[in-house]
DNA sequence: TTATTTCCTGACCATTTGGTCAAGTTAACG
DNA sequence: CGTTAACTTGACCAAATGGTCAGGAAATAA
């Protein structure tokens, strides 16, 4: 009998799981992100995590634990969002940091917002109890901030709900869609310059359109953001 | 199998075909929607037609085949929105219609947008073609259009591509994401009335942010749309 | 009527799939 | 060193999958 179970080392064995479940994460975030949770297949994940595929279900014994785990880390980063749409009195400078969070999300994590993407539109198998509860909470929560700008005349009546959802679909459609927004921009990726007007397009407009700033004719950027957009060295 | 044909084609067997591949059209929609190309299987989509597999393969003798049929029957679609942006001199007219175009297509045709979003997702692997021809032509003829507006000061200087973006994605996300929408409206889908305000904000959002329209506090709605917006035939 | 074309379907098949297993290899520890 | 626990993997399996086929049913044409 074995009397040593001893605990986990910080030496190079003890390393290994960690850097091969990150491996095999980001793997199946790509395929799952493209194929969905049943198109996807076990073994395209272990060849893009480059390794048998008998090791991958050493580490994560199925598909859908694999999935989950998937899901989790991605709900993280929803949950990091949220956080920076906080309790402030500004509509303006609440809604521009939201607003340049999740756009930022979108780019630096655009296969993460794939695959909520395929998850809401397969019905949400695996996130429905977080739909009905944390999501729920916070948008409910977020509305009623919303609603106090709109007694106090800071913004326009619109309802939140909408509001919401137009945030919500504009960002992450330049994660979703960035196949379609590349062929449409010539075959190449948005440039961190184009990039930057996207995000201060996006911001300019919803925050105008709910009355929170009064943009006239010819100024599309006021001050909300740093004017260092300028070459902002070009990725490659 | 059922008797339930009232209206009789010409002749019985003439209208068979047509009739058949009408039913397994719209059964592959939505399987295609939910699970993607990969991840939809032709037993799913016979079951759903309510015919044994053997029958759908006499129909459409690959599920390839069937998918392309879908995805045309799609795009067919998505050419009629499109009609409905005209070369019209009010900024305001043409969008109105446009984006209210977009989204009745979202509330009567969820699917479809479903499959379009997949297709996009999986980098386009049957739509490609259209989306550098068809699709680039139209955003460039659409960009134009825009770029006079702004030349002739009736809306403000924002970059029409991102202009598009938002359109697309805001009203697209009514019919991709209307599961997560339903959860969060207490998971009955949007009424007729809901939608109806759904449709106004955006309408509302947009054309004030680009500065179309000058809202103001207190005044959600001006005469956007046309009359006949009257009761709309409540279904189910 | 008979002949012909179209439609229908249970049974079948080769391949792919998620997952297992036993036999290894590698690293830690005494 | 030897023992042990963690890691690795080729080979394998049962189920699911896309697709076929032969034979039958139904409508139309002759």
């Amino acid at each position: 009998m074995k009397k040593s179970e001893r605990v986990k080392k910080t030496t190079a064995k003890a390393g290994i799981r960690q850097e091969n479940e990150k491996i095999i994460l980001k793997a199946a975030e790509s395929v799952f992100a493209e194929y969905g949770f049943r198109g996807a297949t076990t073994s395209m994940i272990a060849e893009q995590a480059n390794i048998p595929k008998a090791n991958l279900h050493y580490y994560f014994p199925t598909k859908e634990a694999l999935y989950r785990q998937v899901v989790d880390n991605i709900f993280n980063i929803w949950l990091q969002a949220a956080d920076s749409f906080d309790d402030c009195d500004d509509p303006v400078e609440a809604l521009s940091r939201y607003i340049e969070k999740k756009m930022d999300i979108s780019r630096d994590n655009p296969m993460g917002s794939k695959v909520w993407a395929n998850e809401i539109i397969q019905r949400a198998p695996v996130i429905q109890d977080y739909l009905e509860t944390t999501l729920k909470d916070w948008t409910e929560s977020r509305a009623v901030i919303i609603r106090r700008w709109i007694a106090q005349g800071k913004i326009n009546p619109i309802d939140p709900q909408y509001l919401l959802y137009m945030i919500w679909s504009t960002t992450q459609h330049y994660a979703d869609f960035n196949h379609q927004i590349e062929t449409l921009n010539g075959g190449t990726p948005l440039s961190d310059a184009q990039y930057r007007v996207a995000k201060d397009n996006v911001i300019e407009i919803i925050l105008t359109g709910i009355g929170a700033v009064q943009r006239r004719r010819n100024s599309l950027l006021q001050d909300n953001s740093p004017k260092d957009q300028q070459e902002k060295s070009d990725r490659a």
